[in-house]
RNA sequence: GGAGGGGUACCCAAGCGGCCAACGGGGGCAGACUGUAAAUCUGCUGGCUUUUGCCUUCGUAGGUUCGAAUCCUACCCCCUCCA
């Protein structure tokens, strides 16, 4: 268990954003055993680094004995959580949320020990306990806790209705009363008292208090975490090209590597409080080091090496760990050996290309490796000196690439941009 | 229901008959400098193409015109004020 108090130990790292009574779940969750609610919906197939906050803080408190619930919204879901939306969402096909809620069942369980005694996690379905809730029972058993005032005074329905967006639907303005019936449900089959969740759930998770303690007179208690953001604003994990996800098979754990490895000096230090296993003084220490020489990014490789192998594993972190050195600790491609590129075409994008041809227009080669989206944009960017070959900067849009070029008979390695790679083999 | 204002590329925002694929800013991409960082400076930024050019775009659908994002008609949506 924590040296500290685990409730104290959050607070430590930052990942204490509003609570509805600091003392009462310190208390709560020191008393050990406490079930502990968090909620997902299922809307994407993989869960991607947003959600890694909700997932560990729900581990750390495993850890320190108590006892997560997490629910997958499959009901929920189906109706959109406003919540931090500007606009209404379109409606998801119930397939996909069932498929969706498969993939995220799975991923959660990586995170979260389903052996452990009396705090041993569980994993449930909304749709379960909702989709048998008739319309007339729900409108007078849920529906009349709830005033019209509180609910139109929730932040999440104000923008809404205040500003120039698309307004609300009454589909997503009811979201909250699922959800607080999700609370006291929970409350009344499982005895839970505490939900925890992102920022953005604030208002959610106190409407689901409320009601508890008018039907049940129960208290129950809210915590929800920051919502985290790098120092350029946006949102962990979201980039011009996508999203971050957790599933190695829409980012791979290289590039997932990679994200973490070139995250902002500004944003390694509170990224590691946030996720790190290390405790607070390591953490700092390591901050420490890394503001003396920051080009070594030694925070950056901590943080980028821990998530990988927390998220992937041990085999892909490796992997991971030895593309990056190959490729950009300066090291000359041509003094590898075939077998040692051959770990580069697991990990990068990359094409084959029939060896019939005698020779390839870089042009198509560049598209074909998935690089850049069209020949037009290749010949820009080789125009703007952007593009390399086995290392060396090509500078004639018309260059051709001849069989001889390939390594060992049959790679080629392009470069685009800065950090962007990828492979060229030769079908034999 | 009435009066007015507005819908322009990823976002904001100019343009208001030809010089408009459309000023400017942001974002993005790339180059220089660096540390695979930040800041800064520079270039590119609708798509395709053998760079000659072709195709698509200014809320939607029609119309006027040699020619429209710009004028006309109808429709849809948003905002402000009045009821």
């Amino acid at each position: 268990m924590s040296p500290i108090p685990v409730f104290e130990e959050l607070k430590a790292r930052s990942s204490v954003f509003q609570a509805t009574d600091e003392a009462g779940i310190a208390a709560l969750l020191a008393s050990g055993g406490a079930p502990v609610y968090l909620g997902i919906d299922p809307t994407a197939e993989s869960l991607h680094l947003g959600h890694l906050l909700p997932l560990l803080t729900l581990r750390r408190l495993q850890r320190a004995g108590n006892r997560p619930l997490v629910v997958l919204g499959g009901a929920t879901a189906l109706i959109g959580d406003p919540s931090g939306k500007s606009t209404e969402r379109v409606m998801l096909p119930v397939e996909r949320v069932e498929l969706a809620a498969e993939a995220i069942r799975n991923q959660i369980s990586q995170f979260l020990d389903f052996e452990a005694g009396p705090e041993r996690a569980r994993i449930l379905n909304n749709r379960d306990w909702i989709a048998p809730l008739g319309v007339i029972p729900f409108l007078r058993d849920v529906g009349k806790h709830f005033s019209m005032g509180g609910m139109l005074g929730k932040e999440s329905v104000r923008t809404r209705l205040g500003g120039e967006g698309t307004g609300l639907s009454f589909t997503e303005f009811s979201y909250l009363l699922l959800q607080a019936y999700d609370f006291d449900h929970l409350c009344r089959s499982e005895g839970c008292r505490l939900q925890i969740g992102g920022s953005d759930q604030w208002g959610n998770i106190t409407a689901g208090i409320e009601l508890i303690r008018r039907c049940q007179g129960l208290e129950a208690y809210g915590l929800t975490l920051p919502l985290v953001t790098t120092a350029s604003g946006a949102k962990l994990g979201k980039t011009e090209a996508g999203t971050v996800w957790l599933d190695a098979k829409r980012t791979s754990p290289y590039a997932f590597y990679q994200y973490l490895l070139q995250v902002d000096d500004r944003d390694v230090g509170p990224l590691l409080r946030y996720f790190s296993e290390r405790d607070p003084s390591s953490i700092r220490a390591l901050e420490e080091a890394h503001a003396r020489d920051p080009g070594k990014r030694a925070a950056q490789k901590v943080l980028a090496e821990e998530l990988t192998l927390l998220v992937h594993g041990s085999r892909e972190t490796g992997k991971a760990l030895r593309v990056s050195e190959t490729l950009f600790d300066g090291r000359a491609i041509r003094d590898l050996d075939a077998e040692s590129f051959g770990l580069l075409e697991t990990a990068l994008p990359g094409a084959v290309v029939s060896a019939t041809d005698r020779d390839w227009p870089l042009v198509d080669l560049l598209v074909a490796s998935g690089l850049v989206p069209s020949k037009s944009r290749a010949r820009t960017d080789i125009q703007a000196g952007a593009v390399s070959v086995n290392q060396l900067r090509v500078e004639a849009a018309d260059q051709k690439i001849s069989r001889d070029e390939f390594l060992w008979g049959r790679y080629l390695l392009l470069r685009h941009g800065r950090r962007r790679y990828a492979w060229i083999r030769l079908d034999l």
